[in-house]
DNA sequence: CATGAATGAGTGTTCATTCAT
DNA sequence: TATGAATGAACACTCATTCAT
């Protein structure tokens, strides 16, 4: 009977730990949440961590509690940009079988990924990109999200449609391209929506002819 | 002999105030060098003033005898970017009447600035671009500076040696090619010389065969 | 039992937060005290944050958890003081049905205010006057608490005990009359006690005399 | 013929000395000038030896040559000031010798003094006090300057004019008065100029029949 | 006589962060 | 778990003043 009545409080001590930790992962999602908005307010270089504070309705105390620092959060929040355009990078990777329209699928996947999240795109390729190459503790480095796009730029080189010559190079160049974009669309205003329209489309044709075969 | 020694005290004063005039710019021009290298290490906001009298050796208040404020301090340094930054591509402009070396030599001009200034290039194109889009007092708006690349565009369009169609589009293309190429070279360790040297061959290759007629 | 054991922590939380704001609330009442202080001895601009924080043995940081600038600070300092003052003449007006002793003790609660609490008279009548006469935010405008002596001075008018004039005009008087005594009792040293004692007595004496129907 | 020549050269000499000295005393007078302006426009507090500088056309170093420092910069507007005073309330001591019209006269003297130098009344009387309290180096106290008003008191009850009592108190009431007048038109925006004159007015009468014999 | 260059001390204010509860 | 209280460090900027020339 002892038995029993301790399988039960654990049983209820399980739960409300798991609901406890639930409740705490909420907390750290708002607070993340919240972070991202406060960033695309204010910029980088305002955003406090008492504004945020305030903005979420803790104390500024509180956040300490889900964060060892500042810099711990916003490395949470570029971390997590990172894993979204990794995934939907790989995502754009395995569309097609056919060579040109991966190829595509990758440029329009990153350019829509910059556009859409421009606060986090920012933090991520303009404004700390250290978190970008310097990898964080057991974790693989940023950078290897780009191998998706060195593959496609390999595959197509095999498959022939691409005409030959140093992989990482062409890669290069592509992303030069995608990231010239989203940086132009980002940070200048007169970039609105319809002339980043024209300019992917000319640019997308014009890059993927030029790296055609001759 | 009065005559003469007055002439010789005017020389003398003349060369002192020479002097002093010729120290004073140096001063100026140091702080203006140290002030770029520390915007670039730490970015706008946490540039300060302080920090910058520190590293130079003066006192912070010494500062404010050259630059009205911190505002004033950094549109300096970035106008001056400006300023080499629009003659080089002007000189670049006229360098050939050949379309394809003009608009050569311009991508030429573009990326050599931004990898031989990368302090001012960041300030101009990537930290505050407000300075770029938000003309200063009594001047043309820095991105005017832009024009000589649509002209050339437009240039090539008219002699037939790239396909025809919007030359602003066609100017952005390769402006965020150009500035695709400076951003990564800039931010990112791994691409060194090299690296960027075949990047930046390539990205020229393909994109002008990609805009040429078919 | 669990019931009361809530209870008592429940009282026991009240009486903590009971103290904790109470303990807030002293902390604010010294501010304010060294504040008055420290206006008075140094006036209004070279009146400092730190200098004040220095004084009551707190960081310059923790003023603001109390108040949100100086000129709040300030604000706060010499709207008590209005608000004392303005009771004091309130109580005074109504002390009496007898004119001259309405009158009389008005003018002894104006003077001995001004005696007693020269830090605040001279932050409300000598070094921010800006305060007296541009009212804060949904309130009256402070200068009307000298309603009550006009009024009073009416009263005496129409009661035929006081020769019949403009009423604003002889309660200016009376006023003039009253700050000069306390300014100059306030700011020059000589001006010892008994020295204010006989100059307030023969200034009600040959006041009153001098407004009084020939 | 050389003491001629000598004669000569220090009747020169002392043409040049007297002319240096003039123009040192002109520039001295210019910054005393423009000192009070500076006053009159930015308040006490505000009043900066930069500004002054600047406002002269001189460099801040310069005012250094004419005066010690700010506070003998000040000290010397404010004994002007008292100069200036003190030779008003003489003049109107001396202007009848009829009691009454003599100390009417003082407080005609006083007020307008008051009213038209408001800068220097501010600054001796209610802003610096302590320059009219502690007497400068080799003068008589400042304080001083009443003495005259005292005389006429006493004059006036010798002559039995004005009913017997202390001197001093009765002069006490009437600087009182005087400065109370004076003190809030300066302070006050409220108290324009023909609410003043009826206050002047009403004032003079009352406190003069208030100390009348019976 | 006059000044340009320079500075230390000080201003109000905000920040990230800690600690006891 | 959450917080109120508190703080040291830093910020941009202004001031009165000195010194060599």
């Amino acid at each position: 009977m002892e038995k029993a009545t301790e399988t039960r409080k654990e049983r209820i001590q399980k739960g409300i730990r798991h609901r406890r930790e639930q409740e705490k992962e909420e907390l750290r999602q708002t607070i993340l949440k919240a972070a991202g908005e406060l960033f695309l307010d204010l910029g980088y270089e305002r955003f406090s961590m008492r504004q945020l504070a305030e903005r979420i309705g803790y104390s500024a105390t509180t956040l300490y509690l889900y964060f060892r620092d500042k810099d711990d959060l916003l490395f949470t929040v570029v971390g997590e940009g990172f894993t979204r355009f990794e995934q939907q990078l790989a995502t754009a990777a395995t569309s097609s079988n056919d060579p040109w329209e991966r190829l595509n699928a990758l440029g329009q996947a990153y350019v829509s990924f910059g556009l859409n999240n421009p606060v986090h795109y920012q933090l991520m390729f303009m404004q700390r990109v250290d978190f970008l190459t310097q990898s964080c503790a057991g974790e693989q480095p940023r950078l290897e999200a780009f191998n998706v796009l060195q593959d496609a730029v390999q595959y197509a080189m095999d498959a022939g449609v691409m005409k030959p010559g140093n992989a990482e190079t062409c890669s290069d160049v592509l992303w030069a391209m995608m990231h010239g974009i989203v940086a132009l669309a980002i940070s200048i205003p007169s970039f609105d929506r319809e002339r980043i329209q024209r300019l992917t489309t000319v640019a997308r044709d014009s890059i993927l002819k030029g790296l055609s075969p001759s």
